[in-house]
DNA sequence: GTGTCAACCGAAAACGCTTTCGGTGCGCCG
DNA sequence: CGGCGCACCGAAAGCGTTTTCGGTTGACAC
């Protein structure tokens, strides 16, 4: 209804100029504090709000930065998007900055959209996520000089800003939890290793079996897709191994739950005969029986983290190098992680 | 690095004027053929893109949209977020439109970005979703003049736009199956009637009933968290019924969810003595034993559907009152709901 | 009484685009 | 040959800020 107040009128009301309005409201200090207040009280009065796209244009800066979506390959059930950008919206909105969401339907979109963004300068920073063991994105956006934080590492991401939950760190914990709890027969199902994180987790099991003295039985080391079926097919897989493991650590929960169904198919139960960790933590594991031991990362905080990261990156009030957070997983322990039982596999074809 | 290629620099290459070079590139007809090519054609060879802020300013309109994200009452585990906000995007970026989040902590937030937004016109209309039975945003809304969409409608929504699921369709044809399937008592587990699809999705059951001929037991009407214990707590109080169902339709997944395992703790089975059908066509659903028969809902071109009617709105191609989708939602055959058995409840005392 | 300095403010340019207004040429008709 | 209309283009104003630069006061010292 009614027109945005303006520079203009307030000035005109109290009979000063724009400059002196403005200034006024930017507290410089060639501004007596008289009508400081005067200009203030009724800039709140008429509730003046600055224009933020002539704002914008006279600064030279956009103070909006853009989260690249994870490309949608299969389905966009990502249930961390909500949270994390969240996260990153509320650290925004408390400096004023905006968030805005670009979701390239593939790489090629993802390019084009990199190259608006540095002719247009129309976004002053990026968030990058879902990162890949080698990553090209990573050089390009250095090319063309786009300040961007990744969330996630790479091999490629060199000197670059980024965030990172410790996923070699967590499964290396995750691996000796289970070693502490007697096994010694521990498998892995795994990602690509085209993803990141996948390699990370599967390096943290590696470590996890080598400080506990285990020896890497390589056939324990699957890797598969991140669903519900691949965690299934893997775990058949395992099981059949003439001497199956007593305990798997799972790249995500919903593989794992794929691993629990096909222990369960075999006639066994997850949690007794094998051990299953998953990561993620779902809340939904938690509504399995039996539930599912898990690892969580914070996502929330990450997403505040990720935006006041980038703002000092944009604002230069920070190096990318000085710009590299590791945050760590915590457990969240339900109920497939146990000692292992002791008739079996011994006894296995009694079992089948 | 380099400078972005401003409007000024094809001019003077060209010896033309910057008016004549915007207005060759805005297709004006007052401009030769000749210099419209010659324009357009340094153009692309430069990279030039025009300024976003410059064209919003001088244009009076911000092509920016926001998403206003529900409220964080309890975890922001939607699983849709993902999907709706890609649709929206996608479809908003076809038309060189931007997408903003907006994370109110709550209520008081809301209002005041509201208020901003009114007053600052620096987003140009919104989606706001998870709507309430009596919803004060709309009215709200409305008096600010600020065009909007609803994803959900509401008994305030009045003339506003909308884009809605039929969840009283959903329910009544999910009820009619399982009378078809040979239910005679199905019950309901539904949602807190604040939330305007919870009312929507038990008036739908209760229709399905009636259309069938059925009476309608209050008692087997229940209302609860939103929750995996929500859901598990209603049922347990529905197997305490005297003549408790053999079919239940829940308001979500989740709830289902809880459901089966409160059914599965009594010592019977779901899908067999009580057929179970959720509602949202979560993924995961599809992993449990019996995997949940449930209803989806078409997400990602919602999400693109809100975004083109947002826009038709703010450009005053369409009034709100030409703006209402109803979409349908889709049956999700698997594995809960079934033909009644026979020996049950009857033979309910030997069961237990 | 003149000069100096600080304190305070206004005029105006700039950001990069759109759009109105007016002004050239040219052909064409009367 | 005067006038008219058309096709094409440039000058300039405007969008709402910020910021530079300069100018006006008054006080104060000399």
């Amino acid at each position: 209804m009614g027109e945005p107040t303006r520079l203009k009128v307030i000035a005109e009301r109290l009979n000063l100029s724009q400059s002196t309005v403005s200034r006024a409201l930017n507290d410089y200090k060639d501004i007596s504090n008289r009508t400081k207040k005067l200009v203030r009280d009724t800039a709140k009065e008429l509730g003046y709000e600055p224009n933020p796209y002539a704002r914008r244009l006279a600064l030279g800066k956009s103070y909006t930065i853009g989260y690249v979506m994870p490309a949608q390959d299969g389905q966009l059930t990502e249930t961390f998007l909500g949270e994390l950008m969240a996260g990153m919206a509320t650290a925004l909105a408390l400096k004023g900055w905006d968030l805005t969401v670009l979701a390239p339907a593939n790489t090629e979109e993802e390019m084009a959209i990199f190259q608006r963004i540095a002719r247009t300068r129309h976004l002053s920073g990026l968030v990058i996520s879902r990162t890949y063991s080698e990553d090209p994105r990573f050089q390009i956006l250095r090319d063309l000089d786009i300040p961007f934080v990744s969330h996630g590492r790479s091999n490629t991401c060199g000197d670059s800003a980024w965030l990172d939950v410790d996923n070699e760190l967590a499964f290396a914990e995750m691996t000796s939890h289970l070693v502490s709890l007697g096994h010694k027969r521990i498998a892995h199902i795994g990602g690509s290793p085209l993803y990141n994180f996948a390699r990370q987790r599967a390096d943290g099991w590696r470590r996890g079996l080598r400080e506990a003295g285990l020896e890497i039985h390589e056939n324990f080391g699957e890797a598969t897709d991140l669903s519900f079926e691949g965690g299934c097919a893997a775990m058949e897989r395992l099981l059949r191994l003439d001497q199956p493991p007593t305990a798997v650590c799972c790249v995500s929960d919903v593989v794992a739950i794929g691993a629990m169904q096909a222990i369960r198919s075999s006639g066994l139960q997850p949690g007794r005969e094998i051990s299953v960790i998953g990561y993620d933590g779902l809340e939904l594991g938690a509504w399995l029986n039996p539930p599912l031991t898990t690892m969580r990362q914070p996502l929330q905080s990450a997403g505040r983290m990720l935006a006041d990261m980038l703002i000092k990156l944009v604002e230069g009030e920070r190096k990318p190098t000085d710009s590299q957070e590791l945050f760590r997983a915590s457990f969240v322990r339900r109920g497939t992680a146990n000692p292992p039982v002791t008739d079996w596999p011994t006894s296995r074809q009694e079992v089948r």
